[in-house]
DNA sequence: ATCAATTAAACAAACGTTTAATTAACTTTG
DNA sequence: CAAAGTTAATTAAACGTTTGTTTAATTGAT
């Protein structure tokens, strides 16, 4: 369980992500991890203690931490509130986007989960969050052009659920537009646009004060 | 295997749909389902076949089909499009609400599964709903009250994305709004009128042509 | 006496993890 | 600079459980 980075642990990682986010973690075995990275199973338990403990690494190096992006938000004078809302919100569909695998894991997870060490880590990062979005919502609010009365979980959630519902729609949603002759890059370009422009619509109706 | 409906069947039933969306498909066992539902383990496979058999059972009973509602709302002439939108929309929150436990196992197997029965019943619920939810639609374009670009399927996806969402997000919200003293079914009421509250207002910023 | 309902026991297969042995990569030493 | 020694990396095999399903026997009602 000694090394902390080695090509043979970064590969078993990737795999396992992707294992897990095809078949879920009860649905995929430590054989299953192994063979398909071209591993000895036993690796498994040596580079990272356990099954379980394997999914906690993925959950470390994967979760989404914005409270940076934020920072730089609230620094950033030549934004307003609104704007620095668009930003925040494209960053949420770029990182998703970009860890699809994970997403997908997560998805699961947050309903099945039992392991505390992970719903720890979740809650954290949750709460860590949300208290960086509440501080743009309150600048925006001091300034006059946010509602007063924002619910911002729920404004996260629609977030986060339009995201995520997407990812489990991705083929549906790819038929239904008839844009299968699209190359994997061409697509996921064209979805993060309407994905953005959509939710963009979707947060000035919340923040801003209009009939 | 015989009989349709008895009374340990439907006992059988509901204890796996608990235990399904608690831990999950394959983090659940045939006797773990039994023991709890307080039967004998082999009453499985004589009254459903299999344990992928009892999960397909489960998905013909819960699934939501909203065809006969958008029928009755279509030809409701004392509502206006959008009026019947925002009761389509009721109709999803309350339903999904009405069933959360068979909601959080959607969420799981829509990413994990890989049972082609349930897959091929998903799709056909989905483009069935969507071309009912379809002709609302058309109907509001049609009378001129709706933009004429909408993109129905991102739409349906936030409205399913934010309800499921909560699904997982349930005791965070009740925390972060101090909603713990409520009663459950006092919870669950306030809960679904915030949440077809703000559904009503995004769907209105979709739908409708306002700047 | 017949047939459905129910049971405990047994089945092979798959599970996560551990073991003890072997190989590979360095470090130390003469 | 090679040989010996030391530690880390890797392996195949085995461990004891648990898995979903089937069996063959038993119960209960008609």
């Amino acid at each position: 369980m000694k090394p902390a980075y080695s090509e043979k642990r970064l590969q078993l990682l990737d795999t396992a992500e992707r294992l897990f986010s095809e078949k879920g973690f009860d649905g995929t075995s430590v054989r299953d991890i192994a063979e398909e990275a071209g591993i000895n199973t036993a690796m498994i338990s040596y580079y990272f203690g356990s099954k379980e403990k394997l999914m906690e690494a993925i959950f470390e190096e994967r979760s989404l931490n914005v409270r940076e992006k934020v920072d730089l938000l609230l620094k950033d004078d030549s934004l307003d509130p609104l704007q620095k809302m668009y930003r925040l919100l494209d960053e949420y569909v770029e990182k998703i986007m970009q860890r699809k695998k994970f997403h997908r894991i997560l998805l699961c997870e947050q309903v099945i989960n039992q392991n505390p060490i992970i719903i720890e880590m979740l809650a954290k990062i949750k709460s860590r969050n949300l208290s960086s979005i509440n501080d743009v919502i309150r600048l925006g609010q001091k300034k006059g052009l946010f509602k007063k009365q924002v619910d911002v979980p729920m404004m996260m959630n629609t977030l986060i659920g339009t995201i995520s519902h997407m990812l489990v729609n991705l083929d549906f949603y790819k038929a239904y537009h008839h844009l299968e002759t699209l190359t994997d890059e061409e697509f996921e370009k064209t979805l993060k646009k309407k994905l953005s422009a959509h939710i963009k619509i979707i947060f000035k109706a919340i923040l801003s004060h209009e009939s």
